[in-house]
DNA sequence: GTCTATACTGAGATAGAC
DNA sequence: GTCTATCTCAGTATAGAC
C-alpha cells in the first residue's frame, strides 16, 4: 500500500516547514514593532530568523504580502482576546479591558506599527481579502460595544461611534507609550493605567474647580 | 570704491536664493506631512519646488539637514503661536488653545509626521543644536503651563507633568484626525473641537450613571 | 548657483545549483 | 525548499559643464 492511506499525519519537512513559517512571522512582528514597515528590510528578517532572504519567497511573495500576514494574526489575536473577555462585564468595562490588553501586548513589543503612510502597503491591505475580514469583524464587534456602552450611558453622547472607535484603535500606536517607556520612571503596569485612564476621563480635572477654564470659544 | 561700501541691501540674486529656499521649505514641510520623513525623496521635494535634484545639495547638504530645517521652523512657528496666545487665558485656556491651533495646523497640511523611527534621522535632530534648543525651550514653556495648569486645579493631579506633556505633544500626529477627515462627516473644526475635547475630558461620560463601570481591577 | 549626468548604495525580488 | 549569486530599480549624493 501507499503511504498515501496515512491521512492526517504531516510529514516531519511539512512541520519543519510551519515552524519555520511561525519563525518568519515572529521575527517579522517584532521588526514591525520596533521599526515600522518602511526601516524594515527583508535582509533584516533574514538575518533575525536565520534563513536565506530568498527562502522568504517561499513562504510569502512580497515583502506587502508578509506584512499583511502579520497583520492578519495580529487582528486573530485580538478577536481571540476580545472573545475571551468576562461575559459579566459591562461594555465599557470589556472596552477598557480590550485597550488593556493591547497597550500591554504593545509594550511587550507585540503590535506593529500601523501608521504607515505607505502607498502600496495601504492598498495591498485594502485588497487583501483575509486582511479586511477579519478588520471589519473586528470593527463591528467593538462598534457593538461602543454602542451598548453609549446607551447605558458610560460614553459621551456627543461624540460619534466612529470617532470613539478610531480613538481607541488609535491608542495602540500613540508615541506617548514610547515616550513614557524611554523615560522609564513608569512601570508598564503604570503606562498602561495612565493610558486607559486618560483616554476615558481625560488629561482634565473635573468638578469646580475646572468648570471655568476660559478654554471655551 | 567697491561695492561693498553698500551696507544692507541684498542683491537680487541673494533674494532669489533666499525665496527659492523657502519655496524648499515649504514643499518639504507638505511632504513631509503627507508621506513622512521615510517616503519622501529628494526627487520629490526637487519636482515639487520644480528645481533640479543636485541644486537642492546647495542649499541643504543632506535630507536630514532639510528635514532638521523644517522640524526648527515648525517649533519657531509653534513658539509663535505660544506667544500670540491671550494673556488674560488660564494656563489651561492656553494649552487648549495650543492644543486648538497645532490640529488646525496639522489639518492644514502644515505638521511633519514626526514618529519617523529612522534611526539616523533621530541621531541627527539629537545632534543638532538649534533643534535641541528649540525643543527644549517650547517643553519648557508648555511645561510652566502645565504646572500653573495642575496649581489651578485644571489637571489631574495623578498624572505626571511628564505624561500630560507627551500626551498633549502625541495629539500633533494622532491617525484618529487622518481617519476622520477620510470619513468627511465632520468639518476641521469639528474635528480640531472634539479632539481637543477628548484630550481633556475623555470618552466616557461623567457623571452618576458612569461611576460602575465594572472596568477598575 | 543651477543644470545634466553619474557614481554608489541599499533593498526587493528572481535564477539556478543542490 | 534552501542556499548563493545576481538582477533591477529607487534613492542619496556628487561631478562637471555652463
Amino acid at each position: 500500500m501507499s503511504t498515501a492511506t496515512v491521512p492526517a499525519r504531516k510529514s516531519f519537512r511539512e512541520t519543519q516547514f510551519e515552524v519555520r513559517e511561525e519563525a518568519i512571522l515572529a521575527a517579522t512582528n517584532r521588526l514591525l514593532a520596533s521599526r515600522g514597515y518602511e526601516l524594515m528590510s527583508m535582509d533584516d528578517i533574514a538575518a533575525e530568523v536565520g534563513i536565506a532572504k530568498g527562502s522568504l519567497y517561499r513562504h510569502f511573495e512580497s515583502k506587502e504580502a508578509l506584512a499583511a500576514a502579520v497583520m492578519v494574526q495580529l487582528l486573530e489575536r485580538t478577536q481571540e482576546a476580545l472573545a475571551a473577555l468576562p461575559a459579566d462585564l459591562s461594555a465599557r468595562g470589556k472596552l477598557a479591558q480590550l485597550l488593556r490588553w493591547t497597550l500591554a501586548e504593545r509594550l511587550a513589543g507585540g503590535v506593529p506599527h500601523l501608521p504607515s503612510t505607505s502607498p502600496t502597503l495601504r492598498d495591498s491591505l485594502l485588497a487583501n481579502r483575509a486582511y479586511m475580514d477579519r478588520l471589519m469583524a473586528l470593527s463591528e464587534a467593538v462598534g457593538g460595544m461602543i454602542r451598548q456602552a453609549r446607551r447605558d450611558g458610560h460614553l459621551r453622547a456627543d461624540m460619534s461611534e466612529e470617532f470613539v472607535l478610531f480613538t481607541i484603535y488609535a491608542r495602540s500606536c500613540d508615541p506617548t507609550m514610547d515616550f513614557l517607556k524611554a523615560t522609564g520612571s513608569l512601570s508598564d503596569e503604570q503606562i498602561v493605567e495612565q493610558m486607559v485612564s486618560a483616554c476615558f476621563d481625560g488629561i482634565g480635572a473635573t468638578g469646580p474647580a475646572a468648570t471655568s477654564d476660559g478654554a471655551k470659544r
